[in-house]
DNA sequence: CGACGCCTTGATCAACTTCAAATTTTGTGG
DNA sequence: CCACAAAATTTGAAGTTGATCAAGGCGTCG
């Protein structure tokens, strides 16, 4: 007992501060695991806009994502472009067993990533099966919230996809706040053209909505990036309108 | 070596006949493994239109796809649908591990199913990691597929969005033959509704944008069901037409 | 200050939807 | 096999939503 309690306390350095610890896939490792990983480590700070992973090339280094919101985009020959997930803290990014599409990912905000090669995670795999359910879930919530946002995509109106949005965006600010009605109050992650990117609009039909929903008192605005929602409920409503 | 063999002969009656058995999770399982399925299970047939699995209910059967194929789909409160997914055979159907998201299973052509409980696969998973890793690995491929159709939704015009679900069902079809671009001819497994809440568009604009693209000269229709193909090449272009 | 990036607003336009009706296909009973 | 009803698909005309084109405002940084 003493032994396990000297033993967990050696936690590597770098993961002492990590907010993340024990949310993300380190929060099954054990201390052991968690050493050899940490070893492997660098932490790395990316600024907004930097492309963390192209479209097509190899991806031979995975990182967990410590603060910041990073986007995942697809791009057409001709440039028009989607946003397919966004990901926040302390969401694992890479992909594991290859992938045949091409995605790329960049800092969306400023970003805080705890970086690690591939082969690491791949030994530490092979020897914790909690881990491999661990990316399993984590790939099972993606898959959830990239259907959720298919029907946003396929089936809501310009105004419905902004407040289906900023509904989204409140959630993941604050995850242990759950739907208490009360003020929320938020910075919107991304600019104009990347909400556009996201929901499948034109920037100005984008400005357009925003303007709608809070002039109809669904939320208020201060610069530009700081929302205010007085009543949860009023956005949600906002989400999917009936006729 | 004599042994192995006789016991590798020992294959359920159930999966003697079955063209996925290789192909589908079963592939990964070994003999004693297959037989301690293949007891647990029933096989079933369901026609066109009959709901699988409907949205929010505890799920405690699985099943393979033996043949036909299954729509996943999501539906707003005023009736607004949009199909998720498509699945065909060998694939999985069923969530393990459950999900927050919910999504309802109907029958979009008629489907032949392999089907056995909860708790069966869940021990097996529990003795053969192999099992989880294919599991993880189709939903890898599910995500990218989901992916893949955001794009799509979000950016692709009427007349690309119906040049790509038809490219896509023509590479399900036959997924030996590679992009070969000899004449490829397929029924379409969708009735024109549903390809609309796949696509996220009116009947009417299908009808319409099918009408364009065949006269066009990028495919043919026979009975309102059977497609030709006769460059895919040609398909390939319309998936992404430049200005 | 001036230039630039970002956001908003206005006017016009095109794509897609909606509403309505005709036509084709499918299924059923005689 | 035909007749007929029901379902599915197509076609047409008009209406809306969101896109496009074009300016103008606001804030930041050199």
């Amino acid at each position: 007992m003493e032994k396990k309690d000297i033993h967990n306390s050696e936690v590597p350095v770098i993961c002492r501060s990590c907010e993340a610890r024990h949310r993300g896939i380190c929060g099954v490792l054990d201390p052991d695991q968690l050493m050899k990983l940490g070893k492997q480590t660098t932490k790395q700070v990316r600024r907004a806009d930097e492309e963390l992973i192209s479209a097509g090339s190899d991806v031979r280094t995975y990182s967990n994502i410590m603060s910041g919101v990073v986007k995942l985009t697809k791009l057409m020959a001709d440039g028009r472009q989607q946003i397919v997930a966004l990901q926040f803290a302390p969401d694992f990014m890479g992909r594991p067993f290859h992938s045949q599409s091409e995605i790329s990912a960049e800092a969306a905000t400023e970003v805080r990533l705890c970086s690690f090669p591939a082969s690491t995670l791949e030994s530490l795999i092979a020897e914790s099966p909690e881990l491999e359910r661990k990316l399993h879930e984590q790939n099972l919530k993606e898959l959830d919230e990239a259907r959720d946002w298919m029907l946003t995509l396929g089936r809501k109106t310009a105004s419905e996809k902004i407040a289906s949005f900023f509904y989204m965006i409140a959630n993941h600010v604050d995850p242990e706040l759950e739907v208490g009605n009360g003020p929320v109050k938020f910075d919107i992650p991304l600019k104009r053209a990347d909400i556009a990117d996201f929901l499948g609009l034109t920037i100005e039909t984008v400005s357009r909505q925003i303007t709608k929903l809070r002039k109809a008192g669904v939320f208020e605005i201060e610069n530009n990036r700081t929302v205010i929602v007085p009543k949860m409920s009023k956005l949600k409503n906002a989400c999917e309108v009936e006729h």
